[in-house]
DNA sequence: AACGCGCAAGGAAAATAGTCCTCTTCCGGT
DNA sequence: ACCGGAAGAGGACTATTTTCCTTGCGCGTT
């Protein structure tokens, strides 16, 4: 089954609250009863599943400004083999705001309300996040405005791109040479490898997409 | 209108039609009444417009095992501004298939039915389509089995990645130096630039995006 | 030509979803 | 503490969709 009453029900509850409304709220912008999307919609008594009509699927969609395509992405079941073939939305911050502010988790995992979404294909790690580069020290592989995806959960190889925050917020783009109990060595592009002690390195992402 | 009533139920002949159903028999054989999707239940003498049901819906989408982003993506209306900002299922194909076979039309567009429909975000270009990297001709900058994803109609300037068709059928991911009326000037990574008769070339289009 | 079969249309009945209504809870403002 | 408003639950009714049924058409076979 593809279509899951209890992932499409979870897409309804997403989509109201990151547009900043309750159910009964969005049912109501988009000219339906604020009972619409009750639990008692959803199933009956007897355990028999409700579904609700595309008619007022469309009209949620357009309240929010979100295209079927997003919202059957919003829709993929998490962490699941039936997640292949669908489409994200990635957090994506600039290079310079993610330097300024702190929206990684202790983990490194993207976290906070600054991250513009960016809808993408299928990434297997689901922490996956977009990067905007800002000035030209990653050429020429990378140049201003270009866009980086890095997915924390990647192993790093030899050779692969890689982002790397320091502990002071320093993001660099950069090859992955490898990475000892004490050192991560690196070369930034278009400069000489550098050795950098592992304690101030927050993390070092692998780049599994990039805009050119 | 992004979910558009005329637009859901094309999808659904396409659907029917490109699995080899008539409508009444994928009705059937999703375990419905072969008259679900007749004309007399598409809209109301009177004209007001009838939808499927998502339940239905889903039976369809399982027994032709299309994903709901799938078949959201073929809904898209072709060619109109309510295709800002939505998904798009790109076709892609490997280097040395696309060598091989001769998958673009005459203006370098793709075409043919043996492209892999890869979901990727919003692209100006509607013709974009991507192609896998094969062999390490592309090294450093594009390894094996990267997947590069090509803009027909995006302009091209100097230090532009480009895919360059040569009218043999050669895909060369390269670098952009300049176009005169009759020569073309590229630079294949880790090799020195070269100049070619435009009358050996197909296209030169520009690289989007790439995976790393 | 006659027949069988699948396809499609459409009307009437049955099943399902939406609306209207009431009730209760929660939360912020005064 | 009180009040007003919104949220959410659920029951009864209405509206819509699906199913069941019949009819007619087109096509291939006999």
């Amino acid at each position: 089954m593809y279509l899951r009453h209890a992932d499409l029900w979870r897409a309804i509850d997403d989509l109201a609250r990151d547009h900043g409304y309750t159910i009964s709220a969005l049912a109501r912008r988009a000219g339906l009863d604020p009972s619409a999307f009750n639990k008692s919609k959803r199933g009956s008594p007897d355990g028999r599943l409700r579904w609700p009509s595309l008619e007022s699927l469309a009209k949620i969609l357009d309240v929010t400004g979100v295209t079927p395509l997003e919202f059957f992405g919003f829709s993929a079941p998490t962490g699941t083999d039936s997640a292949r073939g669908q489409l994200r939305l990635l957090p994506t911050m600039g290079q310079r705001e993610a330097s300024e502010r702190e929206p990684f988790d202790a983990d490194g995992f993207p976290v906070g309300k600054h991250w513009d979404p960016l809808p993408f294909p299928e990434l297997a790690d689901r922490q996956a996040y977009g990067v905007t580069i800002a000035g030209d020290a990653a050429e020429p592989v990378y140049r201003d405005g270009d866009i980086v995806i890095a997915s924390p959960r990647a192993a790093l190889k030899r050779g692969d791109r890689a982002l790397v925050r320091t502990i002071s917020g320093r993001m660099i783009a950069c090859a992955f040479i490898r990475r000892t109990a004490g050192k991560l060595e690196i070369r930034p592009f278009g400069a000489a490898p550098e050795t950098h002690d592992t304690r101030g390195i927050a993390f070092a992402h692998r780049i599994v997409w990039a805009s050119q």
